[in-house]
RNA sequence: AGGGCUAUCGCCAAGCGGUAAGGCAUAGGAUUUUGAUUCCUACAUUCGUUGGUUCGAAUCCAACUAGCCCUGCCA
């Protein structure tokens, strides 16, 4: 009897209510965004939230794109959305619709407001609107046009559609309460004249209406049932309501919302953006730094890893702001046992071990993930003149130190155990090579006699490697410093992006089917195709392994 | 301040009158061919504050406090 209560959030329970009650008898959700940006991870909850309500009730899932603004809408932004929208998952079938499909019937839909005497059209300007709407704390005052004739109104707004009026010059209100406590409600404007091309219609209308006015009667007449938003629209939910009241829609749409997602550490406002872009601190929009879903996907984010995020995240109407590291630990849960694990030496120092045979060279089976059969394995070359991190060696260890240091043993991993004879240095006092001495008998890593050592580590090839740039990203915002600085300008992080020449492992290059690996210890790597010439693949580092032995704190002075 | 919304561990988040789920993060320990992973263990006598109702309150009521949103012919 063990109740595995998987707990709902509150709009499941909202959407249970009306389905048990009888308000709804199915459920169909939508995701509505403007095509006048790209989508970024923010959005991604709202798809996800969507589609997985729609999934879970075995509903409909519409893709709809809200286009009432031609001045800021363009086909660019449809399409990267689309993709985006792909890319996650978000099976919208053939359901893809356009509100400005719709401009026909949220004109006839006007024209019937005009007629109930629940609209009319005005000569204010948009500076007198303002004056008259009042203030958050005073009433406003009514329209002169208030009572315009119903006919004449009708006259005016089917001559707006006309094209005999300029912009700005009529708009069409609703009649609702100029007293209203809520803004929203003192007689809105639904229509304004725009004379402007539409990037799907064109010329063919030069009034457009407006979002509160048109979001309703597009989920109208798209049958949706639950249309869900985020927490702004709360105020708008009044308005949404009578609309589609109004209008006596036979089963009206209910809008739900929720808050929004934030993310510590990162820029999403579309404005400080831009403005990085522009002033050439990150490379574009899909800048593997950004929260973009571009940006994600070309980091090498895989929409699994995001979809697990938002279900951790949850849902709920309380502000909040994830913690980056949820979104490092969903990318890690899911590549860990889907990528091969190779060895790459971001900062190399070499090894040579002096009793190997000088020219002779092993080719050494590796698998290419333990936990995860089916990846298989790889040929490894090893010989005598190798690569180790130069963090794997030190002259004077500190305790609980296990890696390399003089007259210690360790492993060099699928390889040999080797044991440090000693360090050869240049002028300068650098490191020149460090040497050991293996033992034959040790091959694979282990030693017939039974004997343990306390660390691997990882190794290249000196003279049989690739050598490939990495690129390792720091968070795009100084964490220490807050986002923003007094200016409210952003405090970007200078060092958040590092390029380095790594050693990797030789088949890297030329295996075909790199798209993401884990460079032992050094953390998870995607190729980032932008950036890779034809052979040359780029490399972006996602997030790194949990790994790094701390050194006790720098203690005792100089004697 | 007129309206709307929110407040449960460092960060998310369950809970909906019967005596504080879970995840991330963190800290210990065990296993380990990389100090990763995996596996254990620890981590809110307390739910913004103060009162009230009740046998019993995070859950109901009242007042207060803090935060977010709203005065586009944007969405």
């Amino acid at each position: 009897m063990e109740n595995e209560t998987v707990s709902r959030n509150f709009i499941e329970r909202e959407i249970d209510k009306d389905l048990s009650e009888g308000v709804y008898d199915h459920v169909c959700t939508r995701f509505p965004p403007e095509p006048n940006g790209y989508l970024h991870i923010g959005h991604a909850k709202s798809i996800l939230l969507n589609y997985g309500l729609s999934k879970e009730y075995d509903g409909e899932f519409h893709m709809r794109f809200d286009d009432t603004n031609p001045t800021k809408e363009k086909d660019e932004f449809v399409d990267s959305i689309l993709s985006d929208i792909k890319w996650l998952g978000a099976d919208y079938k053939d359901h893809l619709y356009f509100a400005s499909d719709y401009f026909d019937k949220m004109y006839e839909a006007a024209v019937k407001l005009i007629e109930k005497g629940k609209a009319y059209v005005s000569d204010l300007s948009a500076e007198k609107i303002k004056e008259t709407r009042g203030t958050l704390t005073e009433a406003g005052t009514n329209d002169p046009n208030r009572d315009r004739p119903v006919e004449e109104s009708k006259k005016l707004f089917e001559e707006m559609k006309a094209g005999k009026y300029e912009d700005g010059s009529l708009v069409l209100r609703a009649k609702i309460d100029m007293a209203s406590p809520n803004i929203n409600m003192r007689d809105p404007v639904i229509y304004r004249v725009a004379h402007i091309s539409h990037h799907r219609t064109g010329d063919k209308w030069c009034i457009y209406p407006m979002y509160d006015f048109a979001h309703p009667i597009e989920d109208a007449i798209e049958g949706i049932t639950h249309s869900i938003c985020t927490l702004e629209f709360e105020d708008h939910r009044p308005l949404y309501d009578w609309v589609v009241k109004e209008l006596e829609y036979e089963m009206p749409p209910r809008q739900i919302e929720f808050a929004k997602m934030y993310l510590t550490n990162v820029v999403t406002g579309k404005r400080y953006i831009k403005k990085l872009v522009e002033e050439g601190k990150v490379d574009g929009w899909d800048d593997p730094r950004l929260v973009s879903i571009a940006g994600l996907k070309r980091r090498g984010f895989t929409p699994e890893s995001i979809r697990m995020f938002v279900e951790l995240c949850g849902v709920s109407k309380s502000q909040a702001s994830a913690e980056y590291g949820m979104l490092e630990y969903c990318i890690r849960e899911d590549l860990k046992v889907k990528r091969p694990r190779v060895m790459a030496v971001l900062d190399p120092v070499k090894l040579v071990i002096d009793n190997y045979p000088e020219g002779q060279t092993e080719l050494l089976d590796v698998a290419n993930n333990l936990e995860n059969e089916s990846l298989g394995s790889r040929k490894v070359i090893f010989e005598r003149e190798l690569f180790i991190e130069a963090e794997d060696f030190m002259e004077e260890p500190p305790k609980k130190y296990f890696r390399l240091f003089p007259g210690n043993e360790v492993r060099l991993m699928n390889a040999y155990l080797v044991t440090c004879t000693g360090v050869e240095k240049n002028p300068d006092g650098s490191i020149k090579e460090i040497h050991c001495t293996y033992d034959p008998e040790t091959r694979g890593g282990n030693a017939p006699d039974g004997r343990k050592v306390k660390g691997t580590i990882h190794w290249v090839s000196a003279n049989h490697n690739y050598k490939g740039t990495v690129r390792l990203y720091e968070n795009l915002i100084d964490e220490e410093k807050g986002v923003y600085n007094e200016e409210g300008e952003i405090n970007f992080n200078p060092d958040s992006l590092k390029v380095c020449e790594a050693v990797i492992e030789e088949g890297v290059k030329s295996a075909k089917a790199f798209e993401s690996f884990q460079f032992v210890r050094n953390g998870f790597y995607t190729v980032d195709y932008k950036d890779s010439a034809e052979n040359e693949p780029v490399f972006n580092r996602i997030v790194s392994l949990k790994s790094s032995f701390k050194l006790p704190a720098q203690g005792g002075g100089a004697n």
